[in-house]
RNA sequence: CGGGGUGUGGCUCAGUUUGGUAGAGCGCUUGGUUCGGGACCAAGAGGUCGGGUGUUCGAGUCACCUCACUCCGACCA
């Protein structure tokens, strides 16, 4: 058995088409449907079972940091939207409105949310008088709207599932806090969970969320040397505050207002997961996400004993609450390898006659696609070192590859000839001005991703103007 | 929003140039033989050709309109 050899036929390979291999993969990996609206994608069970083993991790860490889970109404009234302006500006163009109830014209328009920093807002407005009120930890999930002109599964769709935080806070210091921790643990779970490496950093003045005064955001890489926003954490100071009236009386019975912070992240991260991991052969999950993290795929199933001992092994493991199955189906077994290779099960044991004789099974991992015989004896330990190693293993490949593209640039002509080896991330300093922001993306594709929070000087003056940098910026092409 | 590509059984596509009875492979169903990398044989079911309007004796095929998907740009989680 050649184990470099492409075993799917159906997937575009991506060195002949990204976008192509890509799409290919939501769709046969099962993830995803395309419905009759255009940007609105039907995520199927396999695919809905990876957001819900993201929003499970999420959710739990949420709330061992005090986060308490509300619902907002989805439509915002259009006067609502337009209280703050920066925010009603940044949204505009691509909010959906709802002008009909029944077969009457509304009043009022209502926006169907893109975000709900409004929503929450208006009801912070009611119920926070006292400083005893804060902070105010709320997160929802939901799913939002944006009237995206071109639209990719999971990258960009018009209505996508959410993650929204909205916190409010007696003291700058303490919503800055918030916001930071936050983002770290967005950072965590995914160097951890998705075994995805990412770079922390704030976004530049141009690139900032919709009213916020500052927005940080992490940065993945993707297997194209494309950039990848995976999710994002602002600070809003009391701006929001302000332009809704939210007032709380201090202990010194004086009045202020809060400081806000919203974060989130999106079912985009499923598409994070696919373009960091997954391979020719389709999908590669990370065990902490993956619907089915062990598949038994017995061998010779019609002979005795072997389905027996494929159910056993099965129900040892299910003990050990690791999320395993055996497929009994009639596909011959070859089938079954390709197929849960397809889905990027992290585990695959196949157990045959030999091996029930033996004592043994053998054990293939889907990140290397390496194949060994262990004993039955002792399985749960082995089984969950090797989802151990699934993760190392894949974060090690991931990391490598963000390394091998990333290039440290102290000039135009440098980053020009950086990208022409492929695409990446470009490391450059940066003077602050906004002109020269634009004018690297437009002289060389790449734009700014972040301003990363670990700082280093690689050079003392700015990549464009050289005029005295500030600061080191990421550079990228983005998703 | 600009530029390309594609819409034909569940899926992948041929047929469109030159208008004339709707095709293949895969999948599905049934029966049998197989089973350590997408097995094989036999029989069977399944399509108003994305939608609309027009031209024509006759449209999957020609014209116009429209919708969707997809790729490449600009904007965005």
């Amino acid at each position: 058995m050649a184990q470099d050899k492409k075993m799917v036929e159906a997937i575009t390979p991506m060195s002949v088409d990204f976008a192509q291999w890509y799409t290919d993969i939501c769709k046969k990996a099962d993830l995803i449907d395309y419905s009759s609206v255009k940007g609105c994608m039907i995520i199927r069970p396999y695919g809905y079972a990876i957001w819900e083993n993201m929003q499970h991790i999420l959710d739990t860490k949420f709330k061992e940091l005090g986060h308490e889970n509300v619902y907002m109404p989805m439509f915002i009234p259009e006067t609502l939207l337009e209280k703050e302006k920066d925010h009603v500006e940044g949204f505009a163009p691509e909010v959906a409105w709802v002008t009909m109830g029944g077969n009457e014209k509304l009043t009022e328009r209502l926006c169907v949310r893109p975000t709900s920093e409004t929503l929450f807002c208006e009801h912070y407005a009611n119920i926070i008088k006292s400083y005893r009120d804060l902070p105010k930890l709320y997160n929802q999930w939901c799913s939002v709207v944006r009237w995206e002109k071109t639209t990719r599964p999971f990258l960009r769709s018009r209505e996508f599932l959410w993650q929204e935080g909205h916190t409010m806070h007696a003291t700058a210091e303490e919503a800055r806090e918030e916001t930071l921790r936050m983002l770290n643990v967005y950072a965590k779970f995914h160097e951890q969970d998705l075994a995805i490496p990412v770079i922390e950093g704030c976004k530049t003045p141009s690139d900032k969320f919709a009213g916020a005064e500052d927005t940080y955001a992490i940065e993945a890489l993707m297997h194209d040397g494309k950039c990848l926003q995976a999710a994002t954490s602002h600070y809003f100071g009391d701006g929001f505050a302000k332009a809704f009236d939210i007032k709380y009386t201090t202990k010194e019975n004086t009045l202020a207002y809060p400081h806000q912070t919203s974060w989130g992240c999106t079912t985009r991260m499923i598409g994070g997961v696919i373009m960091t991991h997954g391979d020719d052969n389709g999908l590669v999950l990370p065990p902490a996400i993956a619907p089915i993290q062990v598949i038994i795929v017995p061998v010779a199933q019609h002979k005795e004993g072997v389905l027996d001992a494929a159910y056993k092994l099965r129900d040892v493991l299910l003990s050990a609450d690791i999320r395993v199955k055996v497929d009994d189906s009639e596909q011959s077994p070859g089938w079954k390898f390709a197929e849960y290779e397809m889905k990027g099960v992290p585990v695959r044991i196949e157990i045959g006659p030999r091996d029930i004789e033996a004592g043994q099974c053998v054990v293939a991992m889907r990140y290397n696609m390496e194949k060994t015989s262990v004993s039955l004896d002792g399985i749960v330990d082995t089984i969950k070192a090797k989802l151990v190693e699934a993760r190392d293993g894949m974060y090690k490949k991931a990391l490598e590859n963000r390394e091998r593209r990333t290039y440290d640039c102290t000039t135009i002509d440098e980053i020009n000839e950086a990208l022409s080896k492929g695409d990446g991330f470009i490391r450059a300093m940066w003077c602050g001005e906004e002109t020269c922001e634009d004018e690297v993306k437009a002289k060389t594709g790449a734009g700014s991703r972040c301003i990363p929070l670990v700082q280093e000087r690689i050079s003392d003056r700015c990549v464009c103007c050289g005029k005295p940098a500030k600061s080191l910026v990421y550079w990228g092409k983005a998703y």
